[in-house]
DNA sequence: TAAAATAACGAACACTTTGTTCGCTATCGA
DNA sequence: TCGATAGCGAACAAAGTGTTCGTTATTTTA
């Protein structure tokens, strides 16, 4: 890809990220995010449509890996192993998150964390539902898959917001036994 | 109050609430409402400052109520009495959100049920912190209460929201049965 | 290295939305 | 009845959106 582009779209998401951890998404203009990039009103939109548009992308950029990870840390150890909890899914997720990279803990504790999470929210379902699935466990006839699915990954999405918005007090291993703690009885 | 400004005020929540069930809130403007309600633009800003105040009023005229028998209810029975679960307050809550009472189903329904949910959450928080402490249980040791108070909030609020969104399928009593049998172990 | 392609730029644009002010009219309550 | 008050519409500045156009700078490729 061309130098200028990289150059321009990098800049482009350092101006939004800056502007997403000091106030929420729906209060950011599109005028604000050009003003803090430094670039023309036409390269905006020249790369990206709208602001939400750019919120998708940016979630991709700054969380598609971890997904990614993510996925190929359930299909070795699925979703939660037998053993010690460390390796599970959930903690792997969150010790990402907390890893900081690019900026991310800035952005999750400003008021459009909920924004973030919800991206997690669909990965994790698709994630959770095709492990669940695939689990050999005694069917619980009396509670319905897509209920527990739900409210697996709602569980954890809620766990996250709640640690994040709190100064991520806890270690991504503690938080873990929590949630395994409440989860497994349930699994 | 004046008879105007009963009427004025309905007509702002009533066409508010219609538009509000067919289109995302962020998606509709102050100009619309005033259309919708037939009022004059002096008018919306006589009665709201923003379009986010008139959210705010419209949650306390739809769900205050709501909250307050829930928290009735709370105080008479508990979070979750020993016996059958009918007339816990989570039970409660669903049948009243069911009821569509002045069209809330119609606008949990829509794309901005979220919105509305954390406005229960607030309330849910307050109400299951109070209860849980109150409550002679053994205490958890391990895990914290703020993790469990908020693990509860936050699993009821998800699990609305699945409700709502897939069509309110199961009756408030079986989705209280099935959120018993994931919280009450943890209880 | 020269030439063609492409990215970024600023200015200007028509358009929408917001929130306020004004003077006027209709309605309410005492 | 009459003073107070609510609502009305027109007009307004201010801010934001998304697009167009001609120009300049940079990169690719031939």
């Amino acid at each position: 890809m061309d130098r200028r582009q990289q150059k321009t779209r990098a800049a482009i998401f350092a101006a939004f990220g800056g502007l997403l951890a000091e106030k929420n998404y729906s209060k950011i203009t599109v005028q604000e995010i050009i003003d803090a990039a430094n670039v023309g009103r036409t390269t905006f939109y020249a790369h990206f449509e709208t602001k939400e548009d750019l919120l998708k992308a940016l979630c991709e950029e700054l969380f598609g890996h971890i997904v990614k990870s993510m996925e190929d840390c359930a299909h070795t150890h699925g979703l939660y192993s037998d053993r010690s909890a460390p390796e599970s899914v959930f903690c792997h997720l969150l010790q990402h998150l907390q890893q900081n990279d690019k900026n991310v803990t800035g952005l999750l504790s400003g008021e459009s964390s909920e924004i973030f999470m919800r991206f997690f929210r669909d990965s994790l379902n698709e994630l959770i539902r095709s492990r669940i699935v695939s689990r050999d466990r005694k069917t619980n006839e009396e509670i319905p898959q897509d209920f527990l699915v739900n409210h697996i990954s709602g569980s954890f999405v809620e766990m996250a917001l709640w640690w994040i918005k709190g100064g991520m007090k806890q270690t991504p291993e503690e938080l873990d036994r929590y949630f395994c703690a409440v989860i497994k009885p349930v699994l």
